[in-house]
Order: C-alpha cells, then structure tokens, then sequence
DNA sequence: GAACACAATATGGAATACCATATGGACCGA
DNA sequence: TCGGTCCATATGGTATTCCATATTGTGTTC
C-alpha cells in the first residue's frame, strides 16, 4: 500500500474546481456546462469532466440533459422550501440522537466547535463564523452516530452552502447553537427538540426574508 | 425530436441489471465487481459499466476501493439500524405533509394503491402485495409535495428494497397502511404521525427479527 | 516451516478517437 | 416578412488503447 490513503483521481479535483465556480457564482444558474470546455480549461481528458459532472449532479448542482449540455441548477423558491423541509427533519433528528449517544470526548469537541463560532461571531469574523457553525451541525451529525445520516448530510451540504449563504445573523445562529449546545449535554430530549425545530425556523425566517414567494410554506 | 423522451443510455441497462443481480442475490454481498468482467458479460465497453457502479455506489449498494475492484456492499447491523432511523424520520414526514397537501386526485390515486395492496395480501400474492406496499409509500410521498424528499427516496429505494426483501406479514402492513390512508384522508395530523411511526416500528420489528445473514464481515 | 521480498498479473484511471443525435442558423417558399 | 425545412456544427455516448498501481502467487532466506 503506498498512497491509499492519500490518493485523489483527477476527478476530485475538477469537482471541487466546478463545485466552487458554481456556489461562489463564476458559473451562474443556468449556465452551459460542456464537458470539452471544461476539460480544456482545466488541461485534463473529458473523463474525469464526465465523472465530475455526474457528482454534481448527484448533489444537485447540475441539472442534466440527456444528449446535450448540462446546466447550472437553477433553483426555484419551490426547491428552497423543500430543502428547509427536509434539512428540518434531518437535523432535528440528528440533535436528538446527538443528545443521546454523545460520548464526553465528542462532546468536548463540538464544545470547541461552538466556542470558535462564538468568539468569530462576536468579532465579526463573518467568514469563519459561517464556517464553525457549519463545523457546528457536521459535528452534531457526527455525535449522532448514524452512517448513512452523515452520508446524506454530506449530499445536501453543497446546496446548504448555496442555500446559506446569504445568512447574516451570525451571532443570533451562535447564541442558539450555545443553547442548543447545553441541552444536548444534559441530554435534555424534550428541550433538544424543542429548540432544534425554533433554530430550523429562525434560518429559514431569514432566508425567506428576501422575496422568495413560497408557495405552501405557511404549512408550519 | 426524435425520441427525447425514450432515450435511455446503455449505461441505464447496465445499472438495472447489476443492481437487480445484487438484490436478487446473484451477486452476493462481498462479491468482486471487476469492470471488465461485466462489460465482457453484457457486451458493452467499460465505460457505461464505470458509470453504472457509480450510481450504484451512490445508492449505497456497492464499496469502492480506489484503484481495485469494488464489491457489494456488505450491511452491517449497524447500517441497517442506521437505514431504520433516517427511514422512520423521513417517512413520518412524508406522511405528515401528505395529509397536509393531498389533493383529490392524489387521494384517489392512494386509494387505488391501497386497494390493490389489500387485494394482494387477502390473496396471499406476496410478489403484489410488495410491490403494492412499496407503491403506496411512494405514492405517500408523491402527495407530500416535495421534490428533494423524493429524490432521497428514490436514492434510498434501492436498499430498501433489499432490506424488506424478507418482509413478511404483508396482511399486517396492508392493514395499517389502510389506517394511514383514513387518518390522511381526515388530515388528522397527530393521529398520522403517531401511526407512521408505529408502522415503521412494525416493520423494523419484523426485520430485526431475523439478524439479517449478513457475512459477518466486523470490520467496521 | 514461516515470513518476507520480488515479480507477474489483474485492475481501475485516464487519454484519444469515432459515432449518433440535438442544436442553431441559413435558405427557400408562401 | 414570416414560417418551415434542411444542413452544418456542437455535443454527449461509447469503444479502444495505454498507463500506473494494487493484488497475488512464487521463490528465497532465516
């Protein structure tokens, strides 16, 4: 075994090229994604463009067209409020089995975690707030210790990225994950619960601030 | 257009094939799945082989190893214990939003589904009655309105098929499916909940049964 | 006899070439 | 001038080929 560990196909690194043109906007929703071009930009074969593509795909970044060029996914209010349905019930049930299988050293971890986002957020540090309270959530699915939650949890996290970036209310999301941080300690289930779905709730409020004319949110 | 619509790539063959070979246990779980052997099989090249295991890794029912061979994905306890919690949470879902947006044509179509699933069991069909058990959840979430939600459906599908695969009190399942049906029909939220959850504990129940032969393969 | 090293082979990763079909525009007719 | 049809081009799908590396069997040495 020489590099198992470490080994990345070229593959990897035309995901992580398309996936970061798409979520910071180079390519915009709607935009041709043909495999030669984008092969050539990168000075690879169209294989590893194809396998990229697929991923993407997979993740939902990229609406295909049989036979023909492949777009940027453009995503509709409708695609928003689904993705705020789902994330919901995912992570509510992750903070719940997070409040009852954390082990004491992956709760110091996620302690870490939230002191980072804390302190980035009340200096301001809009960047690497946004990162630790997305650290935040990847650690509580982790604490929840169930494989194939982290699996999904890892395909919607390129549309959670696009889907919050616009967020702004840092120290608001900080001071709920401190919360939320403590009830999972006390494996407080009820508590948990309660406020997992209140903080599902609060990035959706901001999210649907903007204009986003929801058709059947008012379910909830 | 010529046929845009029927258009289907020999890579969709491929992947239906591997993949009812695998659920059917042609293909055991621990078994190599070289390339070039199932290309040489169903007389393709490798290429739509390639991106038939791709999917088929996405959907969960293949381990690759970079640079050699994948194989079956052998499911642990613990992956099938991991499937009954998303699955439980995601199907409480489905079922709380499709009694909040069925619309009549919907209910009619579950209804039809029902029906045919009650049919079958009361005739001892096992093969329908499966198969009507699986339209109707699929059905639920076709009326729970959300895209994403179908779409982790359908990427779950493949599992759960294997998963039930050994289900056995159909009678049971048709009989509360017929409870759900009434309690969406009545949009009679807690009561739906409350039974999805118990259903899914019904069949988990009847699966964890049976400890799954799995090859006892520890590793992980 | 067992364990390690090495070589032959098997296998997936990637590049190149070719084909069938969708796309987009130009030309023709009304 | 507008609409339809046909053709050149663009593009994704597939086959073939070569290459780097993991696997596996064999021989050698302690």
């Amino acid at each position: 075994m020489t590099d198992a560990g470490t080994f990345e196909p070229e593959s990897e690194r035309v995901i992580r090229q398309v996936r970061d043109d798409i979520l910071d906007g180079v390519r915009p929703p709607g935009s041709r994604l043909v495999e030669r071009e984008i092969a050539a930009e990168l000075g690879v074969s169209r294989l590893p463009v194809r396998d990229a593509l697929r991923v993407l795909v997979a993740e939902g970044l990229v609406t295909p067209r049989p036979r023909t060029w492949a777009v940027v996914r453009e995503f509709t209010p409708s695609d928003v409020a689904d993705l705020h349905e789902v994330r919901t019930a995912l992570e509510v049930m992750a903070f719940r089995l997070a409040a009852e299988r954390h082990t004491p050293e992956g709760l110091a971890r996620l302690r870490r975690v939230l002191d980072a986002g804390l302190h980035a957020s009340r200096d301001g540090d809009a960047v690497r707030a946004r990162r630790a309270a997305a650290d935040f959530h990847e650690t509580v699915t982790d604490l929840a210790d169930n494989g194939l939650l982290s699996e999904i949890e890892r395909l919607l996290r390129s549309r959670m990225r696009w889907l919050l970036s616009q967020h702004d209310d840092l120290v608001g999301v900080a001071e709920e994950h401190e919360e939320l941080y403590q009830a999972i300690a006390d494996r407080d289930l009820p508590r948990v619960e309660q406020l997992a779905t209140v903080h599902a709730a609060t990035v959706r409020a901001v999210n649907v601030d903007r204009p986003v004319p929801a058709q059947a949110d008012a379910s909830e």
